[in-house]
DNA sequence: AACTTTATAGACCGATCATTCTGTAATTTG
DNA sequence: CAAATTACAGAATGATCGGTCTATAAAGTT
């Protein structure tokens, strides 16, 4: 449907810009150093107007998270395919990831695995969160394991632990500043390695 | 030396449990969520003390990581040993490392991979803090390597930053709730994938 | 033009933040 | 005892926090 004619006095904002901008200020600041006012700036939006479109700063962070994983992670799920060879597959899975995580200096590593990952302590909401973002990605891997026919020693679903682990450490080694060259060969060696 | 003489008030607080106490808040509240009236009360320390004995709340979180590092990391960065093969060294390391991610509810994950990993977004002192325990992990992960007859593919300085990410990755998960259990099977099956 | 609807800017709220300061209690030294 | 030293409890500070509220502006509807 295309746009019903709307009322009222029209908005200043950009609805989808301003998620967009208020992901990158949690990616850079995490949850609770990034301020209501700080988000306002960023998403060039009035206070009213945030708080009348999210509820609170909670739901804020979980639509920001949610746009993320929507904007992010999915584009990064396609790279498993099946395009290739598992391993290719792998290989630029953790290609991907790695851009992710140094592409943008201001927002260094993962907004799930270093800032959702650290809020988790205290909420529970965030906890759960934080464990569906995880299990969504390891089902993805273990069924791109599956289809494969090589088999690895251990049973599929585990082994997607042990690749999601690595594809997290490697967006923790980028929050340190390790440079993205350095983490591509990481990658490319832990595909290998592994089948 | 055998503390010298003091003269004035006695301390009414420990100096050690003290630090102990300042690393269980960070762990559990991450760096922002912990106040320091909060830090306070768990060190069972006055305000006054704390600022003259740390200076500020940045100096007292590198404290409670330097403690940290000492008490949970340096044993089991003793796991490698070596004391066995590599396998067996790497499989007790990552039991360990899940040992010490979930062995408490109330501070879950790792306080460097999710509390400091957060904070290293805006503070520059703690990003390079950050990046320093890394690299001391994986230095010490790349001389176990070294010391093994088995030669793997990759380099050992780049198969390091492999086991070190599956090994935060661990903790990561750990953070969202996982059980100790699963886990242990997951840090089992990547000793033997990667070598 | 009058009414309804939506969004605006920005004042306001009580709570809490990190930090500093003040005055006093408890100890050793001389 | 007096002086020096160290730590104490807790008030005070100014800033900032998340969240609410009020009054107004800008649009469509009738």
């Amino acid at each position: 449907m295309p746009e019903q004619t709307r009322r009222g006095r029209p908005r200043g904002y950009d609805a989808t810009d301003a998620l967009e901008a208020a992901t990158s200020v949690f990616w850079a600041k995490g949850y609770e150093g990034a301020s209501i006012d700080a988000l306002c700036r960023a998403m060039n939006m009035p206070r009213a107007s945030l708080y009348q479109l999210f509820g609170d700063k909670q739901h804020l962070f979980l639509a920001a998270i949610d746009h993320y994983a929507r904007t992010r992670l999915d584009p990064l799920s396609q790279c498993l395919g099946p395009l290739g060879a598992l391993e290719e597959d792998l290989e630029s899975f953790f290609d991907q990831v790695v851009t992710l995580a140094t592409q943008d200096p201001s927002t260094p590593g993962c907004l799930i695995s270093s800032v959702l990952s650290d809020a988790a302590g205290t909420n529970p909401l965030f906890k759960a969160e934080l464990d569906r973002r995880f299990a969504a990605l390891e089902r993805r891997l273990s069924d791109r394991l599956s289809q494969s026919a090589e088999r690895p020693g251990a049973p599929a679903e585990v082994l997607a632990v042990v690749l999601a682990s690595v594809a997290r450490g490697l967006t923790l080694r980028a929050r340190s500043g390790a440079p993205a060259t350095e983490l591509r060969a990481v990658g490319r060696a832990a595909a290998r390695a592994f089948l």
